[in-house]
DNA sequence: TCGCAGACGGG
DNA sequence: CCCGTC
DNA sequence: GCGA
């Protein structure tokens, strides 16, 4: 795999970060191969001169030569010279090598050689395994080299001076470092003579003016590690939430809980009866009055911090904290949970409510498909979003709010304007979704066990019970499936206590039982019941044997406790896991309870613990790690050192452990009780089959070939991101190739990745790029070597439905295989969403005035064309989603979609842009189009060239279209046409003023007033939204009277077309008629559009 | 690019 | 070591 | 997906 030289840039900088002590293999060779091809990729250091690529032909089977001159960092040097003494590599059998095609002569294979950055032997010794699997990493110009791959920045000059030669050999293909991407992405091996390709054969002096580009790019990295089973429980009954004007009944200890034996005076504060309201202000004012270290992780703001404000007391929150201030100097940084007051309660009306909600769902999306870091980032938006007490309305408004960046503004504004997020579209859950839900709610289970079921082909309980291999807990969970996810009501939480306490007491009277958990913060449900059990000047090991050896016999005795399901067992253990239910009622519910065994020196910590939530937990401890300590159940631990990713390297020491108070009051952190301490949870909705909208929206399937691992797929669109465990097996990806109906695999081999937290797997996320619709190869046939591609053949004789030939497992998925009929000629799709802009256009937007600097335009057009565009060609492949689709539609006889068969629903309709620019009627004004198209209906069309105009005639013009002209007839001047020439181009918008008078005279009359010429101002980011990507075609836009796009059509109109236009404007018509005569639309049209702004959902 | 809490128990 | 759970 |  190639990939963008960005990302490449991001892992030389990795590597460059590196301690001195870790080798780390700089050459890291990314690559595919087809047909004997090998490519290298050849490093550079960062800041000196871009990567260059080799491309080598050279299968050879021994190694080459390592060392060398490179300019490569010092690390890496010295990482080589380390490697030297290695014996040398057994080249694997050749039929193991995984880079040659194997079974199927026509499958990529596909090296991925990443830099590995770990010393240990194992590790190394899969990088060796690598290397004899195929992997050949050239450094210096050797012989055998087929292709050169250079970034384009670099010009020949560069190259040949790099590799040290004279010249590049006639034999040898120099392309630019797009090629290996798209010969990648069609499969194919692209004719390297396309301009597209070619590298910079200019004279030197140009290269001065090529400066390097940044090494930092706007590449999204993706992590992905183990997978969490959230939020478990399915919350039968009432969610947690404390009464309103609770007494803190929450915070009583268990009947009888003797209180006497303690010496401190820790307990009756912070979970006996008195800690009251006053209690807390006194705690609050205590905590700011002491000396505590400062909230923020800002080391400037240690200095100047001022002790923080308990803002919950006065409710004053609302203060939108800027994120200047935020990273900026002196500024406090109260983006932790576990500072504020959560009861819980959500305010009565949230202005933000739906877009939460919104959020919400989108966040489970990305829990259900495993993504495990995301959810994190909504979660923490969701929670400022939450504090706010006005509605955010904009992307800029939102993107001030911390942990909200660039893409969640831009969510929040299309909720906002719309109602509605298009991104949630793909996203709706099926049955077996469902079932894994199911599944995932037995006590034991999560996502590996609940998809392996499933890919089984177990459907129910009874399957499962019958034949599934269940561990002991699971059964339980099975049997108790009922039970254990049903909430406990807070009184009978209770009763269990009581018991618990009772036996506790006549055990030893120095026992003390207290319930913590949800029960603790005042919760009126609780899902499990939570002991904490203590003994004032007790071990560990003392309470564990008065556990084992009395309390739980006896709990048993009393057929309280009905099994146990983790029951400590080593000499460290503290928890006792297990089921109980109330003796005496035969048909009791079984209930979850946790026992956990405190010393007396650790009690504040595991009151902190075990008093939850687990996002404040979560949130108090990542503080703690902020200020070099460490928190956990046994106490606050500073001094802790941390290693390469965070890995913690000592266990520091022990600052505190027994008491709560003065925890908080070492974090900065004003103390809470229990019942404040309910930070935002989130909720999810798991799916089984993590690639399955790929499947549908693209046609390709994923199979595995083992073991891959996957841990996470998402699919954007028309492409694949997938987060692949590192391991030394390649994943296979399975295509079918449209035309042949052939199937055909890329092979990835990961050979190393990103440390995943608190293992040291390697997670790799695989560009998500590289994996496109096979149908683009298709569709860019232009640019396809007609030698090269047609000599794919099929794999061994088999059908071209059939199932690739190595698919063993029942679970691996189906066979590739999607088009009926392979020869079928490719149309574009129907509109599948809403084209347009989130917001509603207003006069004066997009003028498309130049407000750069002399200084910046002399610079931007020095680099412009080296510079700007190549990185733009570049980051646009890997860029939103929404473009990536556009991308792949673009080819086929300039028709990039087909037209929506039926309206877009007005809800759903997005906006089209205000433009500017003159109209036939008064040349020499500027004028908006959209006062013209307010209030009105619409027929836009838009277009750069005559051969587009003419595009757009197919579907507008009375000769092309007679009913739509009928229509117009009918409608009395509520419809319009409106067309609009675009071009952008200032010389040839000369040559438009200049034939102005001959279009004048070619357009009726009439409809100069409505035919727009627009020069400037159409930014990318409005031909991406309304789908105005090729200057060749024509479009055609219905518009309703909000400017709300509801139909759009594009190049030649099919028949079809033409009529679903048709039939657009009737109902159009008669919704505008219908309105007019319920007089819900009066007269002045900016009011109405701006009303409609300001509240858009009603 | 890296980290997103930090631990315990079962198998 | 991985999974599941608190 | 965000923040540092
Ligand atoms: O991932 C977790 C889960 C829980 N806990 C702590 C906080 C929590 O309050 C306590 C008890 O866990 P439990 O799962 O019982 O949650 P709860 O807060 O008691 O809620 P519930 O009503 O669902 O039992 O253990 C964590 O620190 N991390
Ligand atoms: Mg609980």
């Amino acid at each position: 795999m190639l990939v963008s030289k960005s990302e490449f840039f991001e892992r030389l900088y990795s590597l460059d970060n590196l301690p001195e002590g870790d080798a780390k293999e700089l050459s890291e060779a990314e690559l595919f191969l087809k047909q004997g091809r090998k490519v290298v990729r050849i490093g550079r250091p960062i800041g000196t001169a871009q990567p260059a690529f080799v491309v080598s032909e050279n299968m050879s089977n021994s190694l080459p030569e390592k060392k060398g001159k490179s300019r490569v960092t010092k690390t890496v040097t010295k990482s080589l010279g380390k490697r030297k003494k290695e014996l040398p590599l057994q080249m694997a059998p050749e039929s193991r090598q995984v880079f040659k095609g194997l079974n199927f002569s026509h499958a990529h294979d596909l090296l991925d050689f990443i830099p590995n950055n770990d010393i240990s032997p194992a590790r190394r010794m899969r990088i060796r395994k690598a290397m004899e699997h195929g992997a050949v990493w050239v450094k210096e110009w050797t012989d055998g080299i087929s292709h050169i791959v250079a970034d384009k920045y670099l010009t020949y000059q560069d190259i040949i001076k790099y590799l040290k030669i004279r010249s590049i050999p006639d034999n040898v293909v120099l392309v630019n470092e797009i090629y290996p991407i798209d010969c990648v992405q069609h499969q194919l091996i692209i004719k390297p003579s396309h301009p597209y390709y070619q590298v910079d054969k200019g004279d030197p002096s140009q290269t001065e003016a090529v400066t390097p580009s940044a090494t930092k790019s706007s590449h999204e990295s993706e992590d992905h590690s183990l997978p969490l089973k959230p939020a478990k429980r399915r919350n039968i009954g009432p969610p947690e939430t404390p009464p309103r004007n609770t007494e803190l009944s929450g915070l009583k200890l268990v009947r009888q809980l003797p209180k006497a034996p303690l010496r401190q005076p820790l307990f009756s504060t912070q979970i006996g009866h008195e800690a009251t309201s006053d209690a807390l202000d006194e705690a609050i004012k205590e905590a700011q009055e002491s000396k505590h270290l400062p909230i923020s992780t800002d080391e400037e703001d240690e200095l100047t911090m001022h002790p923080p404000v308990d803002r919950d007391t006065d409710e004053e929150e609302a203060e939108i904290p800027l994120k200047k201030l935020k990273s900026g100097t002196g500024a406090k940084n109260n983006t932790f949970q576990c500072m504020h007051k959560h009861d819980g309660h959500d305010r009565e009306t949230n202005p933000n409510a739906k877009t939460i909600a919104t959020l919400q769902e989108m966040s489970d999306y990305y829990t259900r498909i495993q993504d495990q870091w995301r959810p994190i980032a909504y979660r923490r938006a969701i929670a400022t979003l939450r504090k706010q007490d006005r509605k955010i309305m904009t992307a800029e408004e939102a993107s001030q709010l911390p942990f909200v960046g660039s893409r969640l503004a831009q969510k929040i504004e299309e909720i906002v304007w719309t109602n509605h997020l298009r991104r949630l579209d793909n996203t709706k859950l099926d049955d077996s979704d469902k079932l894994l839900e199911k599944f995932l709610g037995i006590y034991g289970v999560g996502f590996a066990q609940a998809s392996k079921w499933i890919n089984q082909g177990y459907r129910t309980f009874e399957d499962l019970l019958a034949h599934a291999q269940l561990t002991d807990n699971q059964r339980i969970g099975i049997e108790h499936y009922e039970d254990f996810n049903t909430r406990i009501p807070r009184a009978e939480v209770g009763e269990h206590g009581d018991i618990v306490n009772s036996t506790a007491h006549s055990i030893d009277p120095q026992l003390q039982v207290v319930i913590m958990g949800s029960y603790r913060r005042g919760a009126e449900t609780c899902g499990d019941i939570d002991f904490m059990i203590t003994k004032p000047g007790a071990s560990v090991y003392e309470l564990r044997n008065i556990l084992l050896d009395e309390l739980i016999p006896s709990l048993f005795a009393q057929d309280f406790l009905q099994v146990g399901l983790a029951v400590t067992s080593r000499m460290d253990g503290t928890k006792w896991h297990g089921a109980s239910r109330l003796p005496g009622h035969e048909g009791a519910q079984w209930r979850r309870v946790d026992f956990l065994l405190v010393p007396t020196e650790e009690m504040g910590a595991a009151l902190i613990y075990f008093t939850g939530n687990d996002i404040f937990n979560r949130s108090i401890r990542l503080l703690a790690s902020k200020k070099g300590m460490r928190l956990n159940q046994h106490g606050l631990w500073k001094d802790v050192i941390r290693g390469r990713n965070r890995e913690r390297m000592t266990q520091g020491t022990l600052l505190e452990g027994g008491s709560e108070k003065r925890i908080f009051e070492l974090l900065g952190v004003p103390y809470r009780p229990p019942e404040h301490r309910i930070c935002a949870q989130t909720t999810f909705h798991p799916v089984n089959e993590y690639h399955r909208g790929a499947n549908r929206a693209t046609g390709i399937r994923v199979m595995k070939s083992y073991p891959p691992r996957i841990t996470g797929v998402e699919n954007t669109h028309n492409q694949l991101k997938r987060t692949v465990e590192v391991d030394f097996i390649a994943v296979r990806y399975w295509f079918v190739n449209l035309l042949t109906n052939e199937p055909s695999a890329i092979r990835i081999l990961v050979v190393s990745g990103r440390y995943a937290k608190q293992d040291d797997r390697k997670f790799y996320h695989r560009s998500p790029s590289i994996m496109l619709d096979p149908r683009r190869a298709l569709l860019s046939q232009s640019i396809l070597d007609p030698s090269l591609s047609s000599s794919t053949s099929s794999p061994a004789g088999n059908s071209p439905r059939a199932s690739p030939p190595d698919q063993k497992n029942a679970d691996n998925g189906s066979a590739p295989g999607l088009s009926k009929d392979g020869n079928e000629e490719f149309l574009p799709k129907p509109l599948g969403r809403p084209l347009g802009l989130p917001k509603p256009p207003k006069a004066g937007q997009n003028v498309g005035i130049d407000t750069r600097t002399w200084r910046q335009r002399r610079d931007d057009f020095f680099n412009y064309d080296k510079h700007l565009e190549k990185r733009k060609l570049l980051t646009k492949k890997i860029s939103t989603p929404y473009f990536r689709e556009w991308t792949n539609m673009r080819y086929y006889k300039g028709k990039t979609f087909l037209s929506n068969p039926k309206l877009f629903r007005a809800d759903r309709a997005l906006y089209f842009p205000n433009l500017h620019g003159s109209t036939l009627l008064s040349p020499r004004h500027g004028n908006d189009t959209t006062p013209v198209l307010q209030d009105k209906i619409s027929i836009v069309s838009i277009f750069s060239s005559t051969w587009a105009e003419r595009q757009a005639q197919t579907f507008v013009s009375e000769r092309e279209n007679p009913e739509l002209s009928a229509a117009l007839q009918e409608s009395d001047g509520v419809v319009g046409r409106v067309d609009i020439n675009v071009e952008e181009n200032a010389l040839k918008a000369g040559l438009i003023r200049l034939f102005m008078p001959s279009i004048r005279r070619r357009i009726p009359r009439d409809r100069h007033r409505r035919y727009f010429v627009v020069r400037r101002g159409i930014s990318e980011e409005i031909r991406e939204a309304i789908g105005f990507l090729n200057g060749k075609v024509g479009y055609v836009y219905l518009l309703d009277g909000e400017c709300k796009i509801r139909w759009a059509g594009s190049g030649r109109a099919l028949r079809e077309e033409k009529d679903s236009l048709v039939r657009g404007v009737r109902r159009l018509v008669d919704e505008w008629r219908r309105r007019r005569e319920d007089g819900a639309v009066v007269g002045d049209t900016e009011k109405t559009v701006e009303a409609k702004a300001a509240a858009p959902s009603a």
